[in-house]
DNA sequence: GTATGTGAACTCTTTCACAGCC
DNA sequence: GGCTGTGAAAGAGTTCACATAC
């Protein structure tokens, strides 16, 4: 029943297909080749092909990709033609930013339920969520599902509530907590780590003052 | 000159050693193998070993590695043992977020300017920083460099500060606005981009529902 | 005995290049 | 003529497996 595996690199790269396309969109351009599209993204048009390929033949030689219908098509493949619920665990800065943020809304993500363990939060109605105490999480978890969980706490208590939440049926988790990613068997567990990125820029940084610093003896 | 082009996926594999090792060392650690390292964090033993093979011969045969030295040397690659100033573009409230986080100092990450175009922002203090005119963001930097720039200002804006802060002579970038990746030639930005991680969970998400719906026919 | 460091084998991903179609 | 869709080739990255060192 299952089509073939399809790697993980391309479903990343879907997201991105769909948001330059959306540009293209709102620029009033209803075709555009694979080339153009490459151009655009900083990617090579074979790929763009490729990984359209994996899905089914959206194309017209000769012609191009009509926008809105790869728009969609796209849209579909990744479930973004739906809304998708998600609770936040954590509603210090980074949380509140988090549930004031417009982005998600309008892509369909919809955080519909905030925890904290902070009493002063606790019954608070940020951006329209009311703050719900953590030891609430799994029975309040049961009772109205979510798709996906947010965790904007400490690194100190980020293990402890991921385990809650996979406990509490949630298997997708977006963290943004520094820690260790160790996700158990069957969750998928996204980091969203500046410092991470941060630590990695640095060595780049490094690379080219060398090299300004030290110039290469011919 | 040059020694072997090192791989960006084994770059951006480092912080995360690093972080592990660290967090070992915490717990009194002093002595580990690349197995139990790599069972820490999800990784082959092999690429592990792999990895640190591009820099040099770190372990002791029939032991594994020391934590202190192994730590050592990764901050020394990454250029982790030393201070990075940054400036942070809009001070909303995600840029807020950013401003207060305590991650970034104590890994020698220090915010030291900060620019926002909303009157009402300019010149007050926050966490420290003052905030300044984006408008003089060119003029300011020129006379004090900092080594990266954090971009958290609304998508439409946010391809005209890269712009500038390149123009300014940062050529390392952290961008949390939701934009098409365009960074021009000799930029290194990266993205901290949650809609794009939800945007590609979701595929799973409908996967593992498409799944339970329709049991396999054997 | 035990675990590193590393060529060689393997697997995954990207790019090429062209037949097929508009 | 122009551009897609796709096998085949090339290139990257990962894992194996073992000689080497402690």
């Amino acid at each position: 029943m299952n089509g073939p595996e399809i790697p993980g690199v391309v479903i990343h790269r879907l997201p991105m297909y769909a948001r330059a396309l959306a540009l293209l969109q709102a620029e009033g351009r209803d075709v555009i080749s694979s080339l153009e599209l490459g151009q655009e993204l900083g990617v090579t048009p074979a790929q763009i092909r490729k990984d359209l390929s994996y899905f089914g033949r959206f194309g017209k030689q000769g012609r191009g990709y009509n926008v809105q219908q790869l728009i969609d098509r796209l849209r579909s493949i990744l479930g973004l033609d739906r809304e998708w619920r998600l609770a936040l665990v954590g509603v210090g800065r980074l949380g509140q930013a988090i549930l004031g943020y417009g982005g998600f809304s309008p892509q369909g993500f919809k955080v519909i339920r905030a925890f904290d363990s902070d009493p002063d939060q606790i019954g608070q109605i940020l951006d329209g969520v009311r703050v719900e105490s953590v030891a609430n999480l799994e029975q309040s978890l049961r009772e109205t599902p979510v798709d996906i969980g947010i965790v904007a706490v400490p690194a100190a208590s980020a293990l402890h509530v991921i385990d809650v939440l996979v406990a509490s049926g949630v298997h997708s988790i977006l963290n943004y907590a520094p820690i260790v990613n160790r996700a158990p068997p069957g969750v998928h567990l996204r980091q969203i780590d500046p410092v991470l990125e941060l630590q990695s820029m640095t060595y780049y940084l490094k690379q080219r003052e060398n090299e300004t610093d030290t110039p290469a003896i011919d």
